[in-house]
DNA sequence: AGGTGTCACGAAAACGTTTTAGTGTTGAGA
DNA sequence: TCTCAACACTAAAACGTTTTCGTGACACCT
């Protein structure tokens, strides 16, 4: 078991001085040929790799992020981190991953050991018991401090920072006005609990779309789930109380499980029922009809936020503006809806 | 922006040293309870927190612990990254989390950036190239540092270290049975490339429990699946050409495409054939029907090897010799399977 | 008065690095 | 012979901690 080597040890070993080696090893011009050559062959014989923690305490940065996330067991979420990996990995950052799982305490704690000198800057999106809460206060701390926050995806108005989102409102419109265009009238919508924005704000380009399209708002086709454990229940009873030729889910498990009650109640998808729904993880893709779903391009929006904090850090003239950057989406058509 | 404060800071406005300071901040006997107090309301009030950095540095250890993986867009992984984090944090460490995309090259990378200091420990899942090139060295470079290595899942017989696996060969070999107890008889198997470990074990598995059952083994109902853009076809494949009235896929999603077949083709999902995956990811549970699986838990597993390692990092009487944990698995019975 | 102990605190080293500010030697120019 | 510059190198500070080893002041005992 040979020990890492450090610059002290090879000083000693070549009989030069500390700063001569550090500098040999640059390839700083005050030092002499025949020594950069001599310390350099040294080192590469003992594997010698500068000690990142003494850099980082030198240089005042550490070459790594945080994301702090809700939950990881999520295909959208694990796209993100995939984006933010390659993106922060190519700039040569490397990425510390936190989870809360939606708890507004753990997301505090994770922040505060974070904030400590282990990283250079926070990825964050919001738990939703901090949306619930709406308490921010660990926010505008490590803003407070200097550090540069980039939110993404689960954001809140309260705070300025940099932020990339995409259009919610937008894209539940877009996926409205499809299964409008492709012959479907009584759409109902399952959505979640409104303290979610993302909720909201779905719910919001549903009315829109309804409103422009001239078709008459029903309240009785709004499902709202609170919690995971009662969507079934929900569905059911969905279906047991309302006619509608159409579901539009604002996650791909509200639109699959859906579906399945409308494929165990006999209707023939997508002729008779339709459905969409939103962010495209597996469950879209290998449902049975396969399900047409928004897009949200995850991997993308993990590689802008990425960039937009590294951009921060590198570019300390912080004279420049905070940024909302919202990622496009787009609806990929398969089974579960009519041909438009 | 108020920046971090420092002992230094603390000291200088206190007018005391700094190593009063920071015997103060640990309630040392040495310092009076007067300056104690002192120090910690000051402190309290400027809102101090050591520098975990050059904590890192004095004491030679980061309370960081990383976790190479080769995808983190799978569910199994990211359980499995669960469980870890749980770990991880409730014995005070951080986890971070580095990708090698399936590639042997940034495997290699992200072991040399983490082992620089940045962290106390590894946990790795190999990536399928590194299991193709079977080239070790940068295992055997870690272990040679004293760094110590956990390896889970996908681990390799070549290197001597702590290993958290599954018994796939047995875990196969009970979803086998468990087919042929609910009254089937030719089933399929719809397998990796071999120089997957996982794949050449469940392989086995399958072609034992067929044996002791007295069953002829028939090698044309046997797939290998190279990459995942050839499963479709080479489904299809099977389904023109041989008979049979159950298939065990290596993975859920090998399962799931084949009983999508099935059903394109009328069969009737259990009676006329019978489906078991492996992994019990969000595509079984919401599979339609809904498929009965190999649960490996993977949460267990995350746990299990953060433990191990951890273990091995604060007990450094490395006296005690490599150990390989088997987690069990279980069988989830659901709708793709005949009750038994 | 001299010796001994205790209390409360401070100085300095150490972790591994980079960087600033010297320093000694050599050679050239006046 | 003196001065100055160039060269090749070194010493030391700095980053923020903890910890070991002092040390001065005071009280107590003989």
């Amino acid at each position: 078991m040979k020990k890492k080597i450090t610059i002290k040890e090879i000083a000693r070993e070549l009989d030069v001085s500390i700063s001569t080696v550090s500098k040999a090893m640059s390839n700083s011009s005050e030092i002499s040929k025949d020594t950069i050559e001599k310390v350099q062959a040294f080192a590469k014989l003992y594997n010698y790799k500068p000690n990142n923690i003494a850099l980082s305490l030198k240089n005042k940065k550490t070459k790594n992020i945080a994301v702090i996330i809700p939950e990881i067991v999520h295909h959208f979420f694990t796209l993100i981190i995939s984006g933010i990996e390659h993106k922060a990995n190519e700039l040569g950052y490397n990425v510390i991953v936190c989870l809360s799982n939606e708890s507004f305490d753990k997301e505090v704690i994770n922040m505060e050991t974070m904030a400590n000198g282990q990283i250079d800057g926070f990825l964050l999106s919001l738990s939703k018991d901090t949306l619930f809460k709406k308490d921010f206060h660990h926010l505008r701390e490590v803003i407070n401090q200097g550090m540069p926050l980039v939110m993404f995806d689960r954001t809140s108005d309260e705070i300025y920072c940099d932020k990339v989102i995409i259009d919610d409102a937008r894209a539940s419109y877009n996926a409205i006005q499809h299964l409008i265009y492709s012959g479907c009238s009584r759409i109902a919508l399952i959505t979640t609990a409104d303290y979610m924005s993302i909720g909201k704000l779905r719910t919001q380009g549903y009315v829109n779309a309804l409103y422009d399209a001239g078709i008459e708002l029903d309240e009785n086709l709004i499902v709202k789930v609170d919690k995971d454990e009662e969507l079934d229940e929900k569905v059911k009873k969905l279906f047991d109380t309302e006619k509608f030729d159409a579901v539009f889910g604002v996650n791909e498990l509200y639109a699959v499980v859906a579906m399945r009650e409308a494929h165990n109640r006999g209707f023939k998808i997508p002729q008779e029922m339709s459905f969409v729904g939103f962010s495209d993880g597996i469950l879209s893709k290998y449902a049975y009809p396969t399900l047409t779903t928004v897009i949200q391009h995850g991997f993308e929006m993990g590689e802008k936020a990425a960039q937009m904090l590294i951009e921060r850090l590198e570019n300390n003239d912080d004279d420049s503006s905070y940024k909302t950057e919202v990622i496009k989406t787009s609806i990929l058509q398969r089974e579960s809806t009519k041909p438009i």
